[in-house]
RNA sequence: GGGCGGUUAGCUCAGUUGGUUAGAGCGCCUGCCUUACAAGCAGGAAGUCGGGGGUUCGAGUCCCUCACUGCCCACCA
């Protein structure tokens, strides 16, 4: 790869080639350590969330993928042992989804091929399909170890699944039993709390009223009148609750009602649940389809009607409405009440449905039996894992802080995790049911017979398990519990616990409160490495967690299918490349906001590639002209910084200091995971600095000519290569295909690593900063900033040279005389400013009282022309000069005689103060002198 | 009903423990095809830091309050 780069930077020609390499030559493959060697190296482990088997990239991905690989290529180039290990999730309910949606357009269903089948044809699918997501991953660059890509379906992990239900079973943590669970009739399973979303819906109150019951048996006349939003669960009431105090009804406790269309008798029972403000102020009771009902009727000892199948469509228990939908029974029985003068009224109310998150149906409450973890145990570890400990320390510490309070606050009020799924595609839950004894035999390895009384009339229990119970599972068991032996546990030591979880709240709950439960839980049994009982610190599945933000739409919209405001991410990285758009990410990811992806900054950040590209072009033009004359230039040896000599030019050492606060800038903004700080800094530092200043300075420098100064030429290309060098080394986290084309060109092909990501990353102390002559720097940019203002403002015609007048100062600041500064880099001014020539003069020499004067700190500059100023324009920017100085002036001045200020303010404050002031007040005469002198009209 | 954020330039956002005259990118205006780059170069305009009050020598930053806005959690039929 020689030093022919094509004139404009073309992603499309770069990327895929470098995804492929990194990809074939494993570079970021971490493999067990060898024996003794667990230890050598601190490693620095992330997790990849995996994505579903189903899923495509979409830009929440990237965002998150961007965000570790820079810090995982960060850690690797700084020279820890970095692991970032990827995989996908089997993800139950989509997966099945998706088949058995291939399977209707097939005009088959899932009953039809029976279980077996099915799970194969999932199979099935997965091998075909299952690969798109992590192969979108690969063309992003993502620097994860391919070789120990798992899946959670993977037989290995399927032990850890077993192997961890097993045991919180023997531990009394798993239960099985009725309850009532948030149904889902399409998905015709059991959802978990979590997977119920709650939307706002225009619904009904229904005011019905159930007849009195005498003590004759005969309908008294009187009636209770009870408000409801789902009228049909009233085939299945068993009751109806008042409150202990009402007044109102207090005189019917203990009575019956007849409960319209069942013709059922039910008591009326006293429970302080009850509002009485709302409604009625009678409930009915239908313990086997709401929480609360179930929850009275265990208190009263009330039987449960559950009146709906699997689909929600009335079962038996519904007498005359059985076979019908919820919805359709509920209009059915609506009327059939209005018809019998039984409803009362019907009122306009708004109430929280729940849905399920996959399919969007509305969830039906419903009794069923299940199985549960007990997970106050699990959760109490969880607690005190994020909580200080004795010693005050935290062992998982949350990024943005907040999210700890979140975490907190759900970890505590948590409840029971439903764990069981009436689904085929997942980990089928290890248990036997006998049908002898009807006693339940859960084992590690498929047991012949039941446990409880010998009988080999043992079937299977059908369910599977929540998804998330596998994947809460990971950070254990792809580092190979429950399989931790003496031989067996080096990954496990090396790599356990992970430092980092990188994740976006959505899965806080779902994913990361699940992996600190389990984590703890699981990894709490396991010795240390001496054989010591591990701590609560190195039980945790992880140190660290960082909370991103959501990508929105330009317009801050949610992205969703149904807005069609989705923005793909592999269309913009087909469009701008991939560094440009994990740039862009970067850049806009500081912590706690959330990202509104706008292509236009995007746009901005392929620019930015660009200038990175031309750059290198025009260092490698003038390496390739130095060598024909004979000058070698040596590319820079691996991972060094470049050394400039105390006698250097000026802008050699500058640039040298710039490199050394940038890479010190970088490092500490990501160890905050400031991304777009780092993003930000590194920008301007290459553009800003590197290219508007430095390359411009550095032409100077660059003489070819018979008559040059062969070793200044040599001097300068050296700092220039290896500050590039080391450029690109920053860079290249954020920027991993173009750095790594162009480091490659660099060394003409013949690389002294195997990749840009195989160096090691530029750090600099304060120490190497050298502030000095970062302040000269900053005179002469003033200095020239103002010369080409006054250009411009006197329309100067841009290629043409113009002679400057300085007048001798001998104000000295940060050790710096600015006429000194002018004399020696008076090539610099000459050529960034376009000035001729440059005479000092004294203030007090005549003749020279018709030039414009400017200001430049302490040192006054006049450009001749014979273009004069635009007086009014010169005018109004003097007036709003001085306006500007004077406000200071006072607000100056105003702190400085206040006596309390000046005895509490730190002395550097007030010093800063001082020096600000009297520098306002010279800017203030000078300008006010300017204004003096303009010719009046 | 609880809890947590946000409100800074036309737009999208920074602004560390309170400290000098509040920044960036994009956009906008003006002038330049200066052989690394027009995906560029140079210069410029633009902000009562949501309103009000307080603490302080000093507030975008801390406290109170109001307004608007977003999100999370919650078993009121």
């Amino acid at each position: 790869m020689p030093h022919d780069l094509p004139k404009a930077y073309d992603p499309t020609a770069i990327e895929d080639r470098w995804a492929e390499y990194w990809v074939r030559e494993k570079l970021f493959a971490q493999p067990t350590p060898g024996a003794g060697d667990s230890t050598a190296g601190k490693p620095f482990t992330i997790l990849l969330p995996p994505p579903n088997v189903t899923g495509r990239l979409h830009m929440g991905h990237m965002l998150n993928q961007t965000e570790m690989d820079i810090l995982t290529r960060w850690q690797r180039m700084s020279g820890r042992r970095a692991l970032w290990l990827p995989g996908t999730d089997h993800a139950g309910i989509a997966t099945q989804m998706m088949v058995e949606r291939q399977l209707t357009e097939e005009g088959k269903s899932r009953q039809q091929l029976g279980r077996k089948a099915f799970v194969e044809r999932v199979w099935e699918w997965k091998h075909h399909y299952g690969g798109a997501i992590l192969d979108q991953m690969k063309r992003l660059g993502a620097s994860v170890d391919w070789q120990r890509e798992y899946f959670t379906m993977d037989e290995r992990l399927s032990v850890a699944v077993r192997e961890a239900f097993v045991r919180l079973h023997e531990q009394g943590l798993i239960y099985r039993g009725a309850y009532i669970v948030n149904w889902c009739p399409r998905c015709q399973t059991a959802i978990s709390d979590l997977e119920v979303v709650y939307d706002e819906h225009k619904g009904h109150l229904w005011e019905i009223r159930y007849p009195v019951i005498g003590t004759d048996g005969k309908d008294t006349g009187e009636f209770l009148t009870v408000a409801t939003t789902r009228p049909e669960t009233m085939l299945g009431d068993v009751a109806v609750a008042i409150h202990p105090e009402d007044e109102r009804y207090l005189h019917l406790h203990g009575k019956k009602l007849r409960l319209p269309l069942m013709d059922r008798e039910i008591p009326v029972i006293l429970d302080g649940w009850v509002s009485r403000e709302f409604g009625t102020g009678a409930v009915k009771v239908t313990p086997a389809h709401d929480p609360n009902d179930f929850a009275i009727g265990e208190r009263h000892h009330l039987p449960s009607i559950n009146v709906m199948d699997d689909t929600a469509h009335i079962n038996a228990e519904g007498g005359a409405y059985a076979g019908l939908d919820r919805y359709v029974a509920r209009k059915r029985i609506v009327s059939d009440l209005e018809e019998q003068g039984l409803l009362v009224a019907v009122k306009d109310y708004t109430n929280n449905v729940g849905h399920c998150d996959r399919c969007k149906t509305v969830v039906e409450p419903r009794l069923s039996t299940q199985w549960f973890v007990k997970i106050q145990p699990l959760a109490d570890k969880a607690i005190a894992a994020v909580k200080p400990g004795p010693d005050g320390e935290k062992a998982i510490r949350f990024t943005p802080e907040q999210y700890e309070k979140t975490y907190l606050n759900w970890m505590e009020n948590i409840h029971d995790w439903c764990i069981s799924r009436q689904l085929w595609w997942g980990h089928r839950i290890p248990a036997w049911h006998c049908s002898t004894c009807h006693k339940i035999t859960v084992a590690r390895v498929d047991p012949t017979a039941c446990a409880h009384c010998g009988s080999t009339q043992i079937t299977q229990e059908t369910d599977v398990l929540d998804t998330w119970f596998s994947s809460g599972l990971l950070p254990v068991s792809v580092f190979g519990w429950p399989n931790i032996t003496a031989e067996n546990r080096r990954d496990f030591d090396a790599f356990y616990p992970t430092n980092l979880l990188v994740t976006g709240f959505d899965i806080l709950f779902f994913w990361v409160a699940r992996m600190i439960m389990l984590g703890c839980w699981f990894a709490g049994d396991v010795p240390m490495p001496d054989g010591s009982p591990r701590p609560l610190a190195e039980s945790v599945p992880f140190k660290e967690v960082y909370i991103h933000a959501l990508v929105r739409d330009a317009n801050r919209e949610k992205m969703s299918k149904t807005k069609g405001n989705v923005i793909d991410p592999i269309e913009i990285v087909k469009q701008y490349g991939t560094d440009a758009v994990r740039f862009t990410l970067a850049s806009m990811a500081s912590p706690g906001t959330d990202i509104a992806f706008n292509v236009a900054r995007t746009e901005g950040y392929r620019a930015f590639a660009n200038k990175i590209w031309n750059a290198a072009r025009f260092l490698f033009m003038n390496v390739d002209r130095a060598a024909e004359i004979g000058i070698a230039v040596d590319p820079p040896a691996l991972g060094s910084m470049p050394v400039v000599a105390a006698d250097a030019p000026v802008e050699e050492r500058w640039i040298v200091a710039e490199l050394h606060s940038t890479a010190a800038k970088v490092n500490q903004s990501l160890e905050n995971y400031r991304y777009d700080d780092a993003a930000n800094t590194l920008y301007q530092f290459f553009w800003g600095s590197f290219c508007d200043w430095y390359l411009e300075i550095v032409k100077l420098r660059l003489d070819f000519s018979e008559t040059a100064d062969k070793a200044g030429t040599k001097a300068a290309l050296t700092t220039l290569v290896g500050v590039f060098e080391a450029a690109l080394r920053l860079l290249s986290p954020f920027m991993p295909f173009l750095t790594e084309e162009i480091w490659h060109a660099l060394y003409d092909g013949n690389p002294p690593a195997k990749s840009i990501a195989l160096t090691s990353y530029p750090s600099a102390s304060n120490r190497d900063i050298d502030s000095r002559t970062q302040y000269r720097m900053i005179l002469l940019q003033d200095l020239i900033r103002v010369i080409r203002e006054e250009r411009k403002n006197r329309d100067i015609p841009e290629r043409e040279s113009v002679p400057m007048f300085v007048i001798a100062g001998s104000i000295r600041d940060f050790g710096t005389n600015p006429d000194e500064l002018i004399k020696q880099n008076s090539e610099i001014v000459q050529r960034l400013a376009k000035i001729s020539t440059i005479t000092t003069i004294k203030r007090t020499d005549v003749g020279k009282e018709d030039l414009i004067w400017r200001s430049v700190g302490y040192t006054e500059i006049a450009l001749v022309h014979e273009k004069q100023v635009d007086v009014p324009a010169e005018r109004e920017r003097l007036t709003r000069d001085i306006a500007k100085y004077e406000k200071g002036l006072a607000a100056a001045e105003r702190q400085l005689g206040n006596e309390s200020f000046l005895a509490k303010a730190p002395a550097q404050v007030v010093e800063g103060l001082k020096k600000q002031e009297s520098e306002t007040r010279l800017l203030l005469e000078k300008a006010g002198a300017a204004l003096d002198a303009l010719p009046k009209e």
